[in-house]
DNA sequence: CTCGAAACGGAGCGACGTTCCGCACCGTAA
DNA sequence: TTACGGTGCGGAACGTCGCTCCGTTTCGAG
């Protein structure tokens, strides 16, 4: 939000607790593979490259747990000396292994959106008609974000959207939602002409800034927007 | 946004160029009348109040003016020393006149938000049907808000939405909104059981935080929105 | 054990919204 | 016209934020 360089900064798999190749964000934007150990598979052209340290995974794990945490309680918009407090590190080291304050929200979140991306193909199988299939998984996107109060801060970001939430999304829920309309334009219930990125970016805005109003209930105004896909839009 | 107490300002006609009376807010939240000329029909009780200074004045106009200013060009998230050096005065005299930053907004765009509410009954006349009505409104509603860039910001708030701008959408709008609904539900167009305070909040969220991205079409997706009024939502 | 590179911690930077306080100005009364 | 009292003013200052710089510590290979 302040004075950071404007270069996109590509997001990595920061934990490996599901894959062991990771890649690391240099400041250029250009992505470089860690050295990680020679356990896996790397093309081991280069393997005097020293072992990863072992106090750089220990201060990861710890960081990633306590933004969890911190998160969870304090809401995403938690300061993030808050979460390098927490995790007993300095707010440099937070840094040094989350670029940004996106990246941290994202590492932390990652495998909860790989799970709402897979669930799709599975409700297309499961659910009655396509359509249902695409309520069915937006209304468990919207369940995701509910939990994570605050969210929209991080959602919104600082420019012009392009956060590493947001880059996560587009990458990994838009192909999702996408199969998902075009099986439900195929079988005749969608007719709106919505593209999967219009929709997502819509049903985002729409929960990531839902007030915890009694009065105001978020799922029902997302299917309302969903069910508008049925119906050709009205004239102008 | 950083140690505000938290009680409720009540916002007031802060410029008086359509109402001579006018309510200042007090910091225990009490709104109290402010001193004014003797010229309008204020009880006399006592009539010894100095009038109103004309350096004060001066300024909330130059205020007024070079936020409005300033607004347009650099979007609303424009910060307030920006504004106060437009207008050439200090940021204390702003913040004597503007509680806060959102009440500065409301106080900028109130006349607007006025014609906005008043276009209501006059579309009802005009449109062919309610729903029509009820479409057109909120898409001139939508023009109201795209051209603020970065009214996001504003209109999320702090803590729970108690934004001055807010309570102005919520005490102008909602009241217009639902009279359009209640009559497009009458003609039968809207069976949706949705609330004008609903999707006036969600019609603000998609609009307030949407991209300057050439492939999001807030209009479209708020047309969407709208479309869902008139079908029955899905099971759940 | 030595040593150099990599990682660390926390002070520091700039920006933000908001408040404090001594001084200047305005309007009234003599 | 001048003196005066209080109201309004300006800008430095405060607390917080995301993020960076740099002297110091620590790891692990030789």
């Amino acid at each position: 939000m302040c004075n950071r360089k404007g270069t996109l900064i590509r997001y990595g798999d920061w934990l490996c607790e599901d894959a062991g190749m990771m890649t690391s964000a240099a400041p250029d934007g250009s992505a470089v593979p860690d050295g990680t150990d020679g356990t896996d598979g790397t093309d081991g052209a280069d393997g005097a490259v020293p072992r990863r340290r072992r106090d750089v995974e220990r201060n990861q794990r710890a960081l990633l747990d306590a933004a969890g945490a911190v998160f969870a309680t304090s809401g995403v918009g938690a300061p993030v000396r808050e979460v390098a407090a927490a995790a007993g590190v300095g707010v440099a080291t937070l840094y040094r292994h989350f670029p940004t304050r996106s990246d941290l929200v994202v590492a932390v979140y990652r495998h909860q959106v790989d799970a709402c991306a897979e669930a799709g193909p599975a409700l297309l199988a499961t659910e009655p008609t396509p359509f249902a299939a695409t309520l069915a998984w937006v209304h468990g996107f919207v369940d995701f974000l509910g939990t994570k109060h605050g969210l929209g801060r991080v959602w919104e970001g600082d420019d012009a959207g392009f956060t590493a939430l947001h880059v996560l999304f587009v990458e990994r829920l838009v192909p999702v939602l996408d199969g998902l309309l075009d099986a439900a334009r195929a079988s005749g219930e969608v007719v709106a002409p919505v593209t999967a990125y219009q929709l997502l970016r819509a049903v985002g805005d729409l929960v990531a800034w839902a007030p915890q109003d009694p009065d105001y209930d978020v799922r029902r105004m997302v299917t309302l927007l969903v069910s508008g896909l049925r119906q050709e839009p009205p004239a102008p």
